[in-house]
DNA sequence: TATTGTTATACTCTATAACTATA
DNA sequence: TATAGTTATAGAGTATAACAATA
């Protein structure tokens, strides 16, 4: 069972709240740029990817047929391209445009730009300190799973 | 400026992916009561709180009209209920009902449950020590602001 | 006149189911 | 037959603009 605690709820509320922060500065930088938060995401994936309409879908958690329409909408605005698979001629792979790209990019420095005032709070013994815990909190190796013990 | 150092980069990707795992926890948590993750939200804030409508569209971040079908549909499932302001004729206050107090206390449980595997990978410690570095992170008081130095 | 909330309208995101083309 | 992707359809979430009731 999870235990109900003073300071574990504290850092719940707090994971919660940072969680809500971020999306929004998130979902800030996308509405700038014309995107939704799942279309930032696909750029996002995208940027080293060429995958198929499926993978894509499965990074996102979405259903193919939601993939389509996404996927229609950002080629309509030439920041991606669509090409049959040269293995399978009933796959497709997306990839980034030039402008794509350069949409990407400057979403990084934007996003960069986000999150700053959640950074610039602490000094550079906090922020690595913060980042191992925050590794070490999503580490995926041992999740525990849901047995009570 | 925002400097673009290697391990700003890090904690940023981290802050990043612990926006997306812990909202896509309460996502679930959302869609497993029928809920969308707005209409948890409100219930949350309406826990402690009847806000007239033009305020709780505020602490969304949502238009009033946005509010009303979101109200509506919350309303029809029976969770909430609308209320004529005494003070004010024009205005409408909305709370909670039984039903609603109800499944917003079992959805605080199961976001206690949904969280656990990013809690307990840390011991005692590290949980405290998270818990400062996330509030020091979020705290509003001194939110730097945008200009360059 | 100004404000509170609703309604009308339109678009995006999402899923399910049916379909087409290829394997 | 099975799989990859699209299309048709429907519902929720969102915003803008117009509106009704009240202040």
């Amino acid at each position: 069972m999870v235990q109900k605690t003073g300071a574990t709820d504290a850092l719940i509320d707090e994971m919660g709240q940072m969680a809500f922060v971020t999306m929004a500065a998130l979902s800030r930088v996308s509405s700038e740029n014309g995107l939704s938060l799942t279309q930032l995401r696909m750029l996002g994936i995208l940027r080293d990817r060429e995958p198929r309409m499926a993978d894509l879908a499965n990074r996102l958690g979405l259903e193919k047929s939601t993939m389509s329409g996404l996927v229609d909408r950002a080629e309509q605005r030439g920041l991606i391209s669509r090409s049959v698979s040269e293995d399978d001629a009933r796959a497709t792979h997306v990839a980034l445009t030039k402008k794509g790209q350069q949409l990407a990019s400057e979403i990084e420095a934007q996003v960069r730009v986000a999150f700053a005032p959640f950074i610039e709070p602490l000094d550079e013994k906090e922020q690595k300190k913060l980042h191992k815990l925050l590794k070490k909190s999503l580490s995926p190796e041992e999740k525990v799973s849901q047995n009570e013990e």
